[in-house]
DNA sequence: CCCCTATGTAAAGTCTGCTTTACTTATTCT
DNA sequence: AGAATAAGTAAAGCAGACTTTACATAGGGG
């Protein structure tokens, strides 16, 4: 599953922390999400894609197959 | 996290163990996503939703806080 | 250079998502 | 009614999502 979260956070000039107490998760969570090394819970999909104005196939893409 | 999964699984006339293999998961996990006993994983999600030709917010809706 | 704050990352622990096995309760067919 | 298949459900176990603690690296301002 790819997400385009850094690319969105970047755009709001929001520092991983801020993000992260945006979405009231740990920095680390977010650091993992944006790199990739898992994909968030359905609930935490949702409130990140609410936080973007988007739908969340609009952040989170899956992989081909 | 509510969802529509047994109301669309009904109108096309599935049942729960023919879901299940066309989501490629136990009939377990489909009877417990469809009581609401957990929410699926967001690859999950996405499988359903593209199963149903829907988006994940028609599929899924976060409960009022 | 030193201090401070931000950031990356790792390890251990908890909780949730999902599977397998297995038992029970319908439902349907003869 | 009895047999067969479908469906509900529970327990144990594994993997993944997330937290807390902690340490390391990087940059900026005095």
């Amino acid at each position: 599953m790819n997400n385009r979260i850094q690319e969105l956070r970047k755009n709001r000039n929001w520092s991983p922390a801020s993000l992260a107490e945006k979405l009231d998760v740990s920095r680390q969570t977010v650091n993992a999400l944006e790199r990739g090394r898992y994909d968030p819970s359905l609930p935490l999909a949702f409130s990140i894609a609410r936080l973007f104005d988007l739908t969340i196939e609009e952040v989170f893409q899956p992989d081909q197959d």
